[in-house]
DNA sequence: CTGAAAGCGCTTACAG
DNA sequence: CTGAAAGCGCTTACAG
């Protein structure tokens, strides 16, 4: 602040001054224009150090329209798997250069995410991500479609959006086929909340494997991805145990799989020797649960970096003619909580 | 798109030709003015409705200085704190009519958050919120100190910046007093990282407590938040359990509280019969450890909503003589993983 | 209660 | 390689 008027920041003009240009140069300066004589620029580079100028964006955007911010439009960040691709999403956003601006739901229906996607719009973002792992949110997203680039994670395949995805049937398919191989007759499946497009294809993978197996096909436990119902799973599992004979249980996600455990624990029911459990996430805490989980991990760090990568590619260069789909392979992570049934 | 030039979104002008009116007035319709008459204001707004205006924001930033964006500086939103602390902000800031733009660190030092503020500076956010619960962090912030009002959510004391934070000292007396009451002769703890504001408040409450009781104070178990490093303090509690006698253990959050279970129970140690255990957040997963954790809730949303508030407060009526500081009181929740001690 | 004028701080052709 | 001009879409005094 030791030149220009006292009181308010720099602008254009008060670099060009001190350095003896138009302010057309300070701003071809800035925008790496090629066209600058070396010493000119470093002229513009001094004068803007001195004076801490920064441009301003809001002016920028006006002329450009491009506001060089991505909208996110999350569910509940506060569960382990949204929180990670959401830290995921804002890492490669930043190092591309762009802001991230956020509205994450409580409640999803196609109000709340139609309401969501007016207000980013309202913010004439340049492009949107959409964690919309639900079919309504799903559907919603895709009846958008607006001017702006959309790019769902975790979204369905029916909506001709591109997607961003983690291959939930074939994580399915490495736990359910997992226990099988361990010698297991059979395994039963803790699904998710039924309209979950993950919940439903783990279900699918978990399916497709024991059909494609020859064993027969138990019926689904139903979950909401809580601890809590994961609980009361186990407590229904657990009456049944001897009834069923279930030996070998496939839950759809790490927090029901450590409600399940206390579940059987109650029970009298040995993990793995009686049961054996996989989970699904690889929480950080699926390693020191009682006993270690066996579960399939996601990466979704990874899932944020090519959902950024994508809205970017679409804003660059327009849609695409069909609509892409990008899947992320899962990993299964073997621990104490599965092993081979007992001989009986 | 009915109307105007096609291809283009609809301008205020566009607005007050079909209103017949000029553009001015559709400002003031927007902008709440008293002036308008209430016919000229219908005929507005059903223009408005009718080619589905939506003001150009940069436009209006541009003039008004304002981006109605508030940003957000956190770490590692992938814990369940700054998660549900993010959600919170995002929900009270909605509600407010403000933006949030957050970058989200890896690591926390001077030059990361320094960093993150610039980037958030160059995008001229109205106002600052600091998730900055490491002495560091705290300090970087402080350092600061521009322009624009910042707010730090669980901040230290020292840095005479406003700060939203739950008690933490309270929080850890509340369970220390709890083991002491069930009859303990005194209450072990394992601290969490020594840099971060929490760890060192929760462990300054565990101290006061047991030294206003007149026991004896034993020494402190390091560990890092991490369910791995609670893993590891459990089996040196273990190792040590007969020697030391230990029989209630306040650990200083829920997921290494959940290590240390795991690790107790591997030891053949009994929770609670053999020792008691007390955590600190009330994690969803909480509820279904075996045993049931007792621990100290938090109330992450309500400390959202008080940031929110504090920091439009501050933008509205500028800086408070003397830095205010806002708590939010933590409770403990009474479970299954604390008990007498056993008669020996 | 409403309109004509000026200006916010940039970028983008257009000249030279 | 660099500058003078126009304009992005709003809001804010200023008139009337």
């Amino acid at each position: 602040m030791t030149h220009g008027a006292a009181g308010r920041s720099p602008v254009m003009a008060d670099v060009a001054r001190i350095a003896g240009v138009s302010h057309q140069t300070v701003s071809r300066v800035l925008n790496h224009h090629p066209n600058v004589r070396p010493a000119t620029r470093d002229r513009v580079l001094a004068a803007i150090e001195e004076l801490g100028y920064r441009r301003n964006l809001s002016a920028r955007a006006l002329v450009t329209r491009r506001t060089n911010t991505l909208g996110v439009v999350a569910f509940d960040t506060t569960l382990y798997g949204p929180a990670s691709t959401l830290f995921g999403l804002e890492q490669a956003a930043r190092d591309a250069g762009y802001f991230i601006s956020i509205v994450s739901l409580k409640t999803i229906n196609r109000k709340t995410v139609g309401e969501a996607l007016d207000y980013l719009a309202a913010q004439a973002v340049d492009g949107l991500i959409a964690i919309a792992p639900q079919v309504e949110a799903a559907a919603a997203v895709s009846a958008l479609q607006g001017n702006v680039p959309v790019v769902a994670v975790e979204g369905g395949e029916a909506d001709g959006m591109p997607v961003v995805a983690v291959d939930q049937v074939r994580g399915a398919e490495l736990a359910t086929r997992h226990l099988l191989d361990l010698g297991h007759r059979t395994v039963w499946h803790v699904a998710g909340p039924a309209d979950w497009l993950e919940a439903e294809g783990r279900q699918r993978g978990w399916r497709a494997t024991l059909r494609a197996a020859g064993v027969e096909i138990p019926p689904v436990v139903a979950g909401d991805w809580s601890p809590r119902s994961g609980y009361e799973a186990g407590r229904r599992i657990a009456a049944d145990a001897r009834a069923s004979r279930a030996t070998a249980v496939f839950v759809s996600n790490d927090q029901m799989a450590l409600g399940l455990l206390r579940a059987l624990h109650e029970a009298g029911i040995r993990v793995p020797q009686d049961v054996s459990i996989v989970g699904f996430d690889d929480i950080p805490e699926a390693e020191f649960l009682t006993p270690p989980l066996t579960t399939v991990r996601q990466d979704f760090a990874e899932v944020g970096r090519k959902s950024i990568a994508l809205v970017l590619d679409l804003i660059e260069t327009g849609p695409r003619p069909v609509a892409e789909r990008i899947v992320v392979p899962p990993v299964l992570v073997t621990r104490a909580s599965s092993t081979a049934p007992a001989t009986t």
